[in-house]
DNA sequence: CATCTTATTGACACTTGTTCAATATCGCCA
DNA sequence: TGGCGATATTGAACAAGTGTCAATAAGATG
């Protein structure tokens, strides 16, 4: 058993280590925020020096931005509308998924949304795709129109709704009170045709 | 003319000197992100030793606290809904003195929110306050419920509006496209019931 | 006008991000 | 099997910003 430091640095591939360092940024977030994870940490944790971060990822920010970036892909890959089935069954697994997603993976989503959402221009952009990935679906498996028509309003609408599900999971997954999750599906699924009527401009 | 340095320190009276930072730093705000109000930066717009920061607040953060809390006191009493009139009607003006504090002071707005909800304990803290502040209005002025019962599931639904309002006002202010502003109120208005009628449990 | 309180300063220690020349690992080929 | 070369990896040095504190001077008070 080596003393303290049993410095036999490990040679992986660029893939393999870029992969390592992403995952480990991923997971760590799960415990501090976005801005907590500093480089030393980091380092540490995954057994490396500082400079290697920078080898890979040039700066923090650009580091961030790539573990942020990491976890939205993630959560778009997770939440993937099922091939077959009613356009409308379709869009009510999406939504499901996406709040099992949130309810398995809280802290970290919460980390991610919160140093995303609060961060510098880049990391916001990533995190507005998602967004506009999640609410684009809508209309894009909806195409019809069953549910909502595709107009400027309704766009502004299925947005402010985005923003409403994003409230309502992270409260009801902090405190769910008497509210089951199928419940909570009632709600996010039952808002947006009712926000949609209710701001339909009266002819 | 001095040359650089004119110094000639000028010495105010504690609360002078706190009540000049602090307005300083929410000014500041509408130009950076709240991280990126560094003790450096202030102490040279202010015109005074980094040191006399630290008299002051005690350390960066404790710093970033006061000035988003000192905002957080300025929108709630701007948006107090007026002593007289109906219930309904209070609430009315109450929001729209929302839509317009959003709209006059966007840039400091945006920053304070973001980096309050991307913030630490603390600082999230104080946006939760101030949503749940503007929130109790909602039953606190509708006592009798015309509006809104106030029940465990209704909260979480108008914890939901509100994030929605939020939302909608930042991104109608970035593009208001063709909606005006009297659009959007009424949008806002009309979601609340409408949401409160999905969400009711069916009898 | 002298004195005393205390608001204010400036220099120093420390943490954290960033750079880069030097080092060592592992696949490859003789 | 053993050396060689490409390159993954390191560590020391530097930059920038945070936090500390004894020393300083502005302004009130008598």
């Amino acid at each position: 058993m080596p003393s303290v430091t049993a410095t036999t640095r490990t040679r992986l591939t660029p893939a393999e280590r870029r992969e390592q360092l992403l995952g480990l940024g991923v997971r760590l977030l799960a415990d501090r925020s976005l801005d907590e994870l500093s480089i030393d940490l980091l380092a540490e944790e995954a057994g490396i020096s500082r400079g290697l971060l920078y080898h890979y990822f040039g700066n923090k920010t650009a580091f961030h931005e790539a573990v942020v970036r990491h976890a939205a892909d993630d959560l778009i890959a997770q939440t993937a509308p099922p091939a077959g089935g009613e356009p409308l069954d379709r869009l009510l697994v999406s939504v499901a998924a996406y709040v099992d997603y949130v309810t398995a993976n809280f802290e970290g989503y919460v980390s991610l949304v919160r140093g995303a959402a609060g961060g510098n221009e880049t990391l916001r952009g990533i995190y507005e795709e998602v967004r506009e990935v999640l609410s684009e679906r809508i209309f894009l498996e909806d195409a019809q129109g069953e549910l909502v028509h595709d107009t400027p309003r309704n766009r502004l609408v299925v947005r402010g709704w985005a923003a409403m599900c994003e409230e309502l999971v992270i409260a009801w997954r902090t405190d769910p009170g008497e509210v089951s999750r199928d419940e909570l599906l009632g709600i996010i699924t039952g808002a947006l045709p009712a926000l949609v009527d209710a701001v339909a401009p009266r002819r």
